[in-house]
RNA sequence: AGGCGCGUAGCUCAGGGGGAGAGCGCUACCUUGACACGGUAGAAGUCAGCGGUUCAAAUCCGCUCGCGCCUACCA
């Protein structure tokens, strides 16, 4: 096998995603004995392509999914695809259209066949994606949300919420988009501040003798008005309260009604009421009986309701129209700037109507409290824990749920009209004859039903349900979900109703909230900004291991993820240096066999105190990891294992490891480091595996190792017999004399290459084992030609100085030294130091601390202080052996 | 209008009652037998402001100021 200079992610990914597949590496075993761990991915629409959004959540996804594989858990990642109704059914209308026909012309049952050709062509290329980023999904158990088996379950869910009374049907007043030509829901309605205008129109008596003056925002739809509202307690208005008005423009005559909803403070402090285009309007009209009058058609032109001369008009149109007729005949008392909400369609972005027509609503307040009630009992727990609060308010004032959409695309509901006595008749299949009258001839209603009523079934449906799968009795509830806070209510507070209400328990016992992937700047990606990062480029560019590296440490829960390159490009150089240390490690080995056993590690009594530091490092290293993921910290997990292999493994323990390996060293001595130089990143790769898959399955195959795949190793636990403090602590003596040594260099500017003698003199005893022990080591890494002691370093010539903790060093400098830049150099030493034990002295001076505090804080900053004026001290006598000559 | 979150190094962000941290950037030096996608050393912060609790506050509490988000039927 080659071994490049640099890590080239691009010509192994695709091997090893194909090596995992072949070898079934992320097939559930639901006849394993192992543990369950299993996620349903959020289904992705059919039509989408990956986003940054995917490539987060989906790397968290596959982070959780292989470390749960590789501690040996049968780990069940359910991947599919979402039919997305809307989405899905404009892009096959845009296809259509460009071909010079329209879905109206094909018919219906020709479009969904075209949608289908569609979906098998075009669809689900996300899916390919995902692969890329190297999502450990089980493939066999993929699924569509429009797959018949899925469809069925839709069924199902319909009517038994029909049966449970939780489904019904009824004429309301809804969202509806004039340009999709559907309902929607409340959530898809995106409130847009809007520079509008408040217009006052009066409204003359009915008997002459004055008016009143009503003020709106939306003229036009004064010629669906049914009445004028004010409230019952208004002085100005009581009177006039069952008086009739004339309509301008329609000549119709309506009743002034009284209704507490009605603000006094806004407007005119009257309100027409316009039941068939206002929400508001409908439940006041509702309440004082007047009628609804509805003025446009689907499309949002006004219909046969209005004066012949605004009919056909689109609805702004008609507004300009109906201003400027105002205007003419002297209605309109005035105009003012008024800044307000227009609600507009997630889709497509066209002004939303109010609009009331026949549909089917799911009841939902007592499911949602159901949900409120799993999470506050801790069924159901989120992360960051302050998401609960939005859940909870939005559960609270939650409204009944539209879930008919005047789509083609979708779950036909199943309900069925009769065409004689017009019953209809909710079932699983169609029906024959009309169960009241005996009928014949009955027809589906034609709607389809909202996208996420399928996919709050997803955490069931794709298990099975209805049947009893032996997935089904395992996998639910699931285990975890992943997904970002924009689908919290469209989609997780559905799953945990719908889960509540059709399953005996929680769909998913714990939520996991991303953030939101921005551009550097900190802005939203949007293709009108132009600012959208494509995660496949990024891949193509620095590898899928670079950016799984950067999200993972990114995902800081709670907050959103400036994503900027330099972050990647800094990645992207970790793998590489991850590279290098493996093709250093096994450079240096004579045999280099792949796939052969590793060399056991040595016994303890043969091991340097190096090996029993990153040893006991590591331990460190494998609890850290598990008990970051364990709280879904990805980003400390990310950087602990940064950190390890970059400044503990690749720049101290390589280095120490470095003169065993050089030729001419002990046989046996190269052994050992060897040994233990691979035995560490044999273990370090498979900690990281989950983070970056491809680049440790590469390395990992290269080294000496047991079985086909990382993806089935065993994850590394943490191994307290490897915990060695008294090496931690020698090794970090070791490091601060060296870089000591190395500050003296470079801020004295001596030749990096030019071997310097070291003297040293220790104060305690254990200090100058230490360093006796570890001379060679401190050699080579400070670049010495000498270590020795000096019991006496007051007659020594010149030389520039450092201290550490119980260790005076010395480096003879005869002739190099320049006096004034050491004595400057020390003096910014203990300038630095006196600053710190400052605080010290001050806080162990306050008698109330040493009275109060905790004795183990008065006790450390006791020991710290001491050892800054020990320190200080001792660099003092330095400078002044200085000035003496 | 309510609710939530955030203001810490030039930038992006961790931390969360007792010695101010990381990555990138910056400065100086270095092509030393893995790596210049590299090495070594360094500079850099009244932890938004004000007040309170405490022996001790960047950290807890309150207020103020900025920024962002979510929810809501003010025509």
């Amino acid at each position: 096998m080659e071994f490049e200079k640099a890590f080239e992610p691009g010509t192994i990914e695709t091997r090893w995603y194909d090596h995992w597949q072949r070898l079934g590496v992320f097939t559930a075993r639901p006849e394993s004995d192992r543990p369950a761990f299993c996620m349903v991915i959020p289904p992705p629409n059919v039509t989408g392509r990956l986003h940054m959004g995917h490539a987060l959540n989906n790397t968290l996804q596959d982070i959780l999914a292989r470390w749960r594989r590789m501690k040996g858990e049968d780990v069940l990642w359910l991947p599919g695809t979402d039919h997305a109704g809307i989405a899905t059914q404009m892009v096959v209308d845009r296809q259509i259209q460009s071909e010079g026909s329209s879905r109206e012309a094909l018919g219906r049952e020709e479009f969904i066949k075209r949608v289908w050709r569609w979906k098998e062509e075009y669809g689900g290329a996300i899916i390919g994606q995902l692969k890329r980023l190297g999502c450990s999904c089980d493939w066999t158990r993929e699924r569509f949300t429009m797959e018949p088996a899925l469809s069925r379950a839709v069924r199902e869910a319909f009517v038994r919420l029909h049966e449970a009374g939780l489904v019904y049907r009824d004429k309301f007043i809804v969202n509806w988009c004039p340009r999709c030509r559907t309902a929607i829901s409340d959530l898809e309605v995106i409130p847009q501040e809007t520079q509008g205008h408040l217009y006052t129109v009066r409204y003359p008596f009915a008997g002459g003798g004055g008016g009143i003056d009503v003020a709106t925002t939306r003229p036009e739809t004064m010629l669906g008005d049914t009445g004028v509202a004010v409230h019952p307690d208004d002085p100005r208005y009581r009177a006039m309260v069952g008086h009739r008005v004339v309509l301008p423009l329609a000549g119709r005559e309506i009743p002034i009604v009284a209704d507490a909803f009605v603000d006094k403070e806004f407007g005119t402090g009257a309100v027409k009421i316009t039941p068939a285009h206002d929400a508001n309007d409908f439940e006041a009209a509702r309440r004082t009986g007047l009628p609804p009058l509805i003025v446009m058609d689907e499309q949002g032109r006004m219909n046969e309701n209005v004066p012949a001369r605004y009919r056909s008009l689109d609805r702004f149109e008609a507004r300009r129209l109906v201003v400027e007729d105002l205007k003419a005949g002297g209605h309109l008392v005035g105009v003012q700037d008024h800044l307000h909400n227009v609600g507009r369609c997630q889709r497509c972005n066209t002004v939303i109507e109010p609009y009331l027509s026949t549909q089917w609503f799911v009841r939902v307040k007592h499911m949602a409290d159901a949900a409120m009630g799993a999470v506050a009992e801790g069924r159901v727990r989120f992360t960051p824990p302050y998401w609960v609060n939005s859940y909870n308010e939005w559960m609270g004032k939650i409204h009944d749920w539209c879930i008919s959409r005047q789509l083609w695309w979708g779950h036909q509901i199943p309900a069925w009209h009769c065409g004689t006595c017009a019953e209809i008749h909710v079932a699983r299949e169609a029906p024959v004859v009309c169960g009241r009258c005996g009928g014949t001839v009955l027809k589906q209603d034609p709607d389809v039903l909202d996208t996420w009523f399928s996919s709050g079934l997803w955490p069931f449906s794709t298990l099975g349900w209805p049947e009893a799968t032996a997935d089904l009795a395992r996998y639910y509830p699931t285990t975890v979900l992943v997904t970002g806070f924009d689908i919290l209510f469209f989609w997780v507070a559905r799953m945990i109703m719908m889960g509540l209400h059709l399953m005996p328990d929680v769909p998913f016992h714990r939520v996991y909230i991303t953030g939101l992937v921005r551009d550097a700047e900190g802005q939203k990606m949007s293709k009108t900004r132009g600012n959208v990062i494509d995660p496949l480029d990024l891949i193509d560019r620095y590898g899928a291991d670079a950016l799984r590296f950067t999200l993972a440490a990114m995902a800081t829960p709670g907050s959103d993820l400036p994503l900027a390159e330099e972050r990647m490009v800094g990645y992207r150089a970790f793998a590489n240096k991850i590279w290098n240390a493996a093709r250093f490690v096994l450079m240096n080995r004579g045999d280099a066999g792949t796939g052969s056993a590793a060399p056991p590690l040595p016994a303890r009594d043969r091991l340097s105190a190096g090996d029993r530091w990153i040893l006991s490092r590591l331990s460190r290293l494998a609890s850290t990891v598990d008990e970051r993921l364990q709280e879904f910290r990805f980003d400390e997990m990310a950087n602990a294992l940064y950190q390890f292999l970059w400044h503990e493994y690749c720049d101290w323990y390589l280095e120490i490891a470095k003169p065993s390996l050089l030729p001419g060293a002990d046989a046996a001595d190269r052994e050992r480091a060897q040994a233990v130089l691979l035995h560490v990143l044999e273990s370090v790769l498979r900690l990281l595996h989950p983070v970056m898959p491809f680049l440790t399955e590469d390395l990992w195959q290269r080294l000496p190792h047991r079985g086909d795949t990382i993806a089935l190793a065993p994850y590394p636990a943490p191994d307290p017999g490897l915990i060695d403090e008294a090496a931690e602590r020698e090794i970090e003596r070791v490091m601060e004399v060296v870089s000591r040594i190395r500050n003296i260099r470079a801020e004295l500017n001596i030749d990096p290459g030019r071997r310097l003698p070291l003297l040293y003199r220790a104060g305690d005893l254990e200090a100058g084992r230490v360093i006796a022990r570890n001379a060679a080591t401190i050699a080579a890494l400070a670049r010495l030609e000498s270590v020795e002691e000096a019991p006496d370093m007051t007659r020594l010539g010149p030389a520039a100085r450092a201290v550490v903790p119980g260790l005076d060093l010395a480096v003879p400098l005869a002739g190099v030294l320049d006096l004034e830049a050491e004595k400057r150099r020390l003096l910014r030493e203990i300038d630095k130091l006196s600053k710190e034990a400052e605080g010290h002295a001050r806080k162990l001076g306050n008698a109330d601390f040493i009275g109060k505090a905790r004795p183990e804080a008065v006790d450390k900053a006791r020991r710290i202080h001491q050892e800054l004026q020990e320190k200080i001290g001792r660099l003092t006598a330095t400078v002044e052996s200085l000035r003496l000559g």
